[in-house]
DNA sequence: GTGACTGCAAATAATTTGCATTACA
DNA sequence: TGTAATGCAAATTATTTGCAGTCAC
């Protein structure tokens, strides 16, 4: 199944209408090979549907990440930007060069978390965690 | 050594003053058991020092991140949020009823960067992780 | 004493909202 | 067809900057 036909089914088992402004915008996420900001998805978007508007960009990214379709991604400094999540539980590799960025999957990092409970008397319910380095392209070069 | 004297320290090492804005601004950096937006410690501070203004709450934030001094914190939903860091290398535990903040150290996620690496083919060189839960406190009642 | 630091106000950027109109299911 | 979704513009919020005056070292 694609990324478009899986964010359609999701948005239909939500009752969400499959407009052409979130078509675009599903589009752009799919194709973007490192996290956009709104303005960035807005700017592309638009190629794809002229009449589009930027308060719908936002109104839609909400929607997605509501739905775990897309994941927001904290890049170094500043936050800030989204990225399609195929998994309901991956994390994402970011390359420092290019921006890139990957999903992986399979963090265990169970012992972690009981080291952090032990110490800060938490009781540990999700976590976040995010790679950054280079991809193999940048890095060859 | 008071963390006071340490920021102090610090600030010193590096040629920059510390005036009575910033000794406001790390003073309540200082006794937050919570992320701080900026507006936060502008609020706060400004009962230490009534002539304060956001602008500057802005620059130190900027100068004490910039000596890793404090840590940004990126929240749930919405990103942003400032802690004290106290270790070169740590990361926060959150509270997600409270909000406190409470930093761990030892965070040896090496066989879950290894896999990463394997699947993404990325030279990974940093990691970021934040653990959300509930502290004792909140978990108790 | 002097250069780094400040407050203020204005500029800029980012995000949200109201509302009349449009278009998907 | 009915209602959710839209574009636009205005409102709000967050952040940055320029500059004349001030203060820590």
């Amino acid at each position: 199944m694609s990324d478009l036909e899986n964010v359609a089914q999701q948005l239909a088992r939500h009752k969400f209408k499959l407009t052409r402004q979130r078509h675009a915008v599903i589009d752009v996420l799919t194709d973007a090979r490192s996290p956009m900001t709104p303005a960035n998805v807005f700017e592309s978007a638009q190629r794809q549907c002229p009449d589009l508007g930027l308060a719908t960009v936002y109104r839609t990214l909400e929607i997605l990440e509501e739905l775990s379709l897309i994941r927001r991604v904290h890049l170094d400094e500043h936050c800030e930007g989204f990225a399609l999540s195929a998994t309901s539980h991956g994390h994402h590799a970011i390359c420092m060069q290019c921006n890139r960025v990957v999903e992986f999957t399979g963090c265990d990092i169970s012992q972690v978390m009981a080291s952090a409970a032990r110490q800060t008397g938490f009781h540990i319910e999700e976590h976040w965690l995010e790679l950054m380095g280079m991809c193999n392209d940048c890095y060859q070069s």
